[in-house]
Parts: structure tokens; C-alpha cells; sequence
DNA sequence: TCTGTCTTTCCGCCGCTACT
DNA sequence: AGTAGCGGCGGAAAGACAGA
């Protein structure tokens, strides 16, 4: 094998750290000390020991084996990507466009390259880490989870495996407690619901999708606990559920005639819609019903740009670097979970109530 | 004896092959 | 079928050796 190779193929063979050794005259050690410039701390090499291995080194054309190095340091310096869905749709206002420019931006400036997973498919058609039953990612040192349609179980093998990754977006995943980077949802919806009252609101309704994801829960807390700290009427600050994009002009009407003033949507398709409903019931906003939406991207540049929580989606991205590398260099921390903060951009669509 | 320089040895990584 | 060994390194520890 590797030695009938070296007998009959020895002039195509790479030189290896031991050629260059035997040819300089010193040890595998000191060879690796000086290709790779190790400090003075763990190896001292004499200057003319140094310079007749960089001699060798030139003479025989020896590069160090990549795949020995990362086999050596259990590292490859490679950071993956695994996307449950698609993460590159030809609108560039895709909520991971700018994670994903995050991502890149920590990772070089770290070192690290990125791994891009996105054909392993299993038996459904749906994206999986395991569909050959062999964790895919191992290709990469650890990696990022981004897409809000995950197999859970999945995550709990991947945790079992004591595989480290971070997830966007929080998750409460029972039997384990994996490492995320999320915006602070919560915290941005009491923000929302603090300022429409120091407009002078006292009705605002929060309208929800049918959605159970961990964002939207979240959401849907922090509008709870606005109300109590604010000491709203539960019976004026009602949380309603918009299941369906027709029932949109309806719900607003029974909304106005109930009072509310203002309205909180929990994303920007809802916040579009109620848009439109409104404009459709001669409704003007924010003149009669301010409008704030929880969900960005907004259309720059549209009619009535839409009042809108500010998602930190590249500060997610560069946080979500840190955070591996951090498991990397310490296997055995605890999980790292982490809520950026979320400005809201209180413009356009909301003002104060009419009377 | 101390210091500087270097060698030797060992472990770990893991897929693959040869050997028992 | 099971096991040992190899490849090609990095890194650390222990020790050898020469010269001051």
C-alpha cells in the first residue's frame, strides 16, 4: 500500500515532513517547529538549524499536507451552514440574506471558511442533517442551523452527539437546551406596545397568525407582559388571530368599532394586509389607526412605509460565529443563548389617536 | 550546575488494508 | 471476522548533550 507506493512511485511521491527532516539533518519536530513558526515558549530552534530546514523545505517543494494538519489538530478550520429551506430566493430582502452576510463577515475575519449544506434530502423530499443516518455536518468543525422548518428531533440528536451548533432564532426544544442567537422579540413588542402608549393610545390590538414558532410565541409574551407592566385593559388590548388574508377588511372594521386606535401585526405580511384592508375601508393611517409591524423586511420606498421592528439579522449572524467558536475552544461550556436587541423604526404608519 | 538546543517518544485523528 | 498497523502531521513531555 502506502509502502509498495513509496518503493515503486518514489519520485511522484509528496515530500513529507520526514524527507525534508531526513535532509536537513534534524528531527520530524524541528521541521514542524519551523514550517510552522512556533514561538520560542514550546521549541527553540537555532537560527542556522531554521535555515537549513527552509532550505530542505525549498529544495524538495514540500507543502504541508492539509488533510494530515487537520487530521492532527482535529480541526479543519471549516464552519458549515445547514438551511432546512432554501436561503438564497431571488428576493434579496430574504431574512438570511443579511444573517448569512454575518456569517461571512466573522468567519474571514476569524479564519474560518464556510461549508454551505444544502443537498442532503432524505426519504420526504425534506432537508436533513442525517439522511444518510450519518451526521453530514461532521465535515465542518461545527456549524449554523438557520430555517424555521427544522426537524426537532434531528437537533436533539445532534445535542446527544455533542456535535456544536448554534441555531437562529430561539427554540425550546424539550430534553435539551441548544445554543441560539435570536432578537429579543419580546422585548421589542413591550417597546411597541410602551410606544404607542406614550402616543396616547390605550386600545391596541395585537393581530397574530397562526404560527407556533418560538418568534412568535415570543411576540405574543411580550405583548402580555406590556400589558400588565402598563396596567392596559385586557378587554382593549386584545390579542386576534388573522387565519385568513380575506377576513383581513372585516377584522379591521370590528377593530375600529371596538376603538382600538392602534394595531400591533406580528409580521409584515399581516402588517400589508391589514394595510390594504384599511386603505380599502377609507380608513387613514395613522391619522384614525397607527400600524406597527413586527416582521421586517418593510418595502423601502413604498407608499406608507410601514412603522417596523428592526431585526438585527447581520449582528445574528457575526454573534452566531462567536458563539461557535466559543463551544469550539470550550466543548464543555454551557449552552450559549443569546438575544440581540431589536430597534424599532417608528415611522410612516404610526402617530398619535385622533381624539 | 545551568542554559540552550535538540531528539525521542507518545498520543490522537480515522479510513483503509494487510494480516492473523 | 477481528485486529494491528499505517499515513502525515501537531503538540507536549522527558531527557540527552554540549558549552559556558
Amino acid at each position: 500500500m502506502a509502502k509498495r507506493r513509496a518503493d515503486t512511485d518514489d519520485a511522484r511521491r509528496r515530500p513529507t515532513q520526514a524527507d525534508v527532516a531526513r535532509l536537513a539533518g534534524v528531527s520530524p519536530a524541528i521541521v514542524s517547529a519551523v514550517v510552522n513558526d512556533r514561538p520560542a515558549g514550546t521549541i527553540r530552534v537555532s537560527e542556522a538549524t531554521r535555515q537549513r530546514v527552509s532550505d530542505a523545505v525549498r529544495r524538495l517543494g514540500y507543502v504541508p499536507n492539509v488533510a494530515a494538519r487537520n487530521l492532527a489538530r482535529g480541526r479543519n478550520r471549516i464552519l458549515g451552514i445547514f438551511s432546512y429551506e432554501p436561503v438564497f430566493p431571488l428576493e434579496s430582502q430574504s431574512f438570511y440574506h443579511e444573517v448569512l452576510v454575518g456569517i461571512e463577515e466573522e468567519a474571514e475575519a476569524r479564519g474560518y471558511n464556510l461549508l454551505m449544506f444544502s443537498a442532503a434530502k432524505n426519504h420526504d423530499g425534506v432537508r436533513s442533517i442525517y439522511a444518510d443516518e450519518i451526521n453530514a455536518l461532521q465535515l465542518a468543525d461545527a456549524s449554523i442551523l438557520v430555517g424555521t422548518h427544522e426537524r426537532r428531533d434531528e437537533i436533539v440528536r445532534l445535542a446527544n452527539e455533542r456535535y456544536p451548533f448554534v441555531m437562529i432564532g430561539r427554540r425550546d426544544i424539550p430534553g435539551i437546551e441548544p445554543s441560539y442567537v435570536s432578537g429579543d422579540y419580546a422585548g421589542a413588542t413591550r417597546d411597541a406596545v410602551r410606544a404607542l402608549v406614550d402616543l396616547g393610545h390605550r386600545r391596541i390590538a395585537l393581530v397574530r397568525g397562526t404560527g407556533r414558532h418560538e418568534a412568535e410565541i415570543d411576540r405574543r409574551a411580550g405583548f402580555t407582559q406590556a400589558r400588565t407592566d402598563l396596567r392596559l385593559d385586557p378587554a382593549h388590548t386584545p390579542q386576534r388571530l388573522l387565519a385568513d388574508a380575506r377576513d383581513a377588511q372585516h377584522l379591521c372594521a370590528e377593530l375600529i368599532g371596538d376603538g382600538v386606535t392602534a394595531i400591533i401585526a406580528e409580521n409584515a405580511m399581516i402588517a400589508r394586509t391589514l394595510q390594504r384592508a384599511a386603505r380599502r375601508s377609507g380608513v387613514p393611517i395613522p391619522q384614525q389607526l397607527s400600524l406597527i409591524s413586527l416582521g421586517g423586511p418593510h418595502t423601502n420606498g413604498s407608499p406608507g412605509r410601514l412603522a417596523t421592528m428592526l431585526i438585527p439579522r447581520r449582528d445574528m449572524g457575526r454573534k452566531a460565529v462567536e458563539i461557535l467558536l466559543q463551544l469550539l475552544d470550550d466543548p464543555g461550556a454551557a449552552p450559549l443563548q443569546t438575544q440581540l436587541p431589536c430597534e424599532l423604526e417608528l415611522t410612516g404608519t404610526v402617530g398619535p389617536p385622533a381624539h
